[in-house]
Order: C-alpha cells, then sequence, then structure tokens
DNA sequence: GTCGTTGCAAAAGATTTGCAGTCAG
DNA sequence: CTGACTGCAAATCTTTTGCAACGAC
C-alpha cells in the first residue's frame, strides 16, 4: 500500500537545520550526505525561497513555475527533489490532502505556524500557538515516540467572506 | 489539478449531523436527497461502526474488509460509497497523506483525536487534547473563520521501535 | 575519470468514470 | 416501472522508477 519505497537515501529526519537562504549550507550539508549541488536542485530551493514562508506548492505547480521561468528540469526530478529536501529538512511537506501533496518552505526550526484552511476559497491563514507544540511533545513523550517535526494543525474551515456566501445557494469556486 | 471534479451532489460541509448507529436515519438521509438506501452503503457504514469510532481504513482497507466477509462490493463502490457518506458528515476524511486517504467514522462531534504517525513504518497512535481544540477555536475566532471540524493534528515522529533501529543502518521495513 | 543526477518513457498506485445491467422504492 | 446504483473495465492523475546519457567535483 506505501507508494513510497525508499530510494533517496537522505531520509535522516534528524538532520541539523541549515542556515536557509545561502548555496554554501546547501552545498555543504548534501556533500556530508555524499551528495551534489545541482542546478536544479538550487533552484527548486531559490523558488521556495522566493515564494516565501507559509506558501506552498504541489510538485505540478514547482515544475510548472520553474519551466515558467525557462528552467530546464524534468517533473521526475521536481519529485525526486521535494523528497531530497524535505528529507533534508528544508522544506516541509504539508497534509492538506485533497488531491495531492504541497510542499513549502521550512522557516526558522522554532516557528511553528498552523494552517486555517477555507475549503471553499482555498484561504489560507496561519497562526501559531505554543499549547499545540505543548500537546505535541507530551503525547509523544507518553506514548515514547520520537517527534520529528512539530505537526501542523491544519483547521478546515470558511473564511468569513464564503461562510457569508453560504446561506445563499451559490456556486462553489 | 483537481482529481475530483464535482459527481455526487452531497458536498455541503454544513450538512446536519446524522444521528448515527440506525439504519433509519441513514435512510431517510439519502431520501432527503434523492437517493437510495443499497445493501452495500449500508455495509460499508456498517463496517466503519463495527470498527469503532477512531480507527480508519483506506479505500482498498475498506474494500478489503467487507469482501473478507463475504460481501460482494466493488472497489469503485467503496470509493463512492466512501465520498458519498463523508459528504454527508457520517465518515470524516483524514488527512494523513502519505499515499491514500483515510476514512474513519464521524464519531460524536466533540471527540477529537489526533495522531502521532511513525514515518517509518506506518504505526498510528491516537490521542486527544483539549488544549488543540482550544487553540483551534481562539484562532479561528481571531480570524473570523467559521470552523468545520476540529482540525486534526498530525505528528509526524519515530515511533519508539523504529527510533531504535534509526542509529544502526538497517533498512526501513 | 567516477559516481551521483537527470530526463525520458514506462510502470505503478490511487481514484474516477462510461456504460449497460440491476434493483430500491 | 423508473431512475438511482452497481460492477467492470477503461481512463485519469499523481508519483515512482529503470536506464543510458550527463555533469559536478
Amino acid at each position: 500500500m506505501s507508494r513510497r519505497p525508499p530510494d533517496i537515501s537522505a531520509d535522516s529526519p534528524e538532520g541539523p537545520a541549515l542556515s536557509e537562504g545561502s548555496t554554501r549550507g546547501l552545498r555543504s550539508s548534501l556533500h556530508d550526505r555524499g551528495q551534489r549541488l545541482t542546478p536544479q536542485r538550487e533552484r527548486m530551493l531559490a523558488l521556495f525561497h522566493h515564494l516565501g514562508e507559509g506558501r506552498h506548492l504541489s510538485a505540478e505547480e514547482a515544475h510548472q513555475r520553474l519551466r515558467g521561468q525557462g528552467e530546464q528540469v524534468s517533473l521526475a526530478t521536481v519529485y525526486r527533489t521535494l523528497r531530497l529536501l524535505s528529507g533534508m529538512g528544508l522544506l516541509k511537506e504539508l497534509e492538506l490532502a485533497e488531491g495531492g501533496r504541497r510542499f513549502e518552505l521550512a522557516g526558522g526550526e522554532h516557528r511553528h505556524h498552523h494552517h486555517l484552511v477555507c475549503v471553499r476559497c482555498g484561504r489560507i491563514e496561519e497562526f501559531e500557538n505554543s499549547a499545540v507544540l505543548a500537546a505535541a511533545e507530551s503525547a509523544a513523550t507518553r506514548h515514547g515516540f520520537h517527534l520529528l517535526e512539530q505537526g501542523v494543525l491544519n483547521l478546515r474551515a470558511l473564511c468569513p467572506a464564503c461562510a457569508a456566501l453560504q446561506g445563499s445557494s451559490l456556486a462553489p469556486s
């Protein structure tokens, strides 16, 4: 049932958080793993840096954007790179499901923002709350689990605008 | 990019929660929508009731179980029914991603359990924590959003067994 | 040069859909 | 009876992979 057999050995979720921004950190981090810094990888990360924290893309979207800006990257490589960067802790995989995974820049290790997702228009608001992190840590400890990341709490909701439309029989966007 | 064009018109996220348990409620709820109660639908829901609250299945698993207990249901119908029941608010779609959606009984509105997911072996532990719900409500209020469900907090972690293997160069299961 | 990476095309997995036969109401 | 379901098989979509060419170091 798993669609994700081991492949890239980059899956040490414990990797030390890279100082984002510079290519230098990425290069040496890759080298430590015996891997290489290719233009594709660099551009991919740059794309997310440009996008800014808290905004996410699907594999397909990332591919489109790269091609849009003239880069030569195959979709397969996008998938491979997304996985690699996530494994390195540079990107974070969101679990909003609804047909396709999404990725965003893994911000400073100590920011932990959660999402309020409007199921109607897709608008996303973020918020932070330390109680959530505390709850996560306490649960992990209680079950003997070792937390890899602070989980992201995704709340499905209606934003003010959509909530207003809700009663009136308007078609979803 | 969406893999989910409208089909079953059962997608009113605000639908009144059906009183679970009896076939009666299901039947009339379906009738209100001009739909029918078929053995497949009934058995599907029964399966989840049997399973109990807080336990989830993928479409494939649900199909296996039904067939296992001698039911004659096609996988396509399992998918269709899962969607229908979710749309009616009887089942809840979890967003654990990692290859495949999972569904569980949409239990009493006020139970809210979260997940500790082992990224290595897939083991899932559940826990509850009211602080999380409080945080969710407070955030929704602050942003003017209208919460549809209490979000589920999915924590990516390593279970005790996998954490032990982690250092030694063992291949993932 | 060597060995990790890439692109491509094919494969695999998950979910949806067209259609004709079936059955709930 | 009639229109809503179902099963089946084919179609889609998303993600992964085998392999030969390529390029970072």
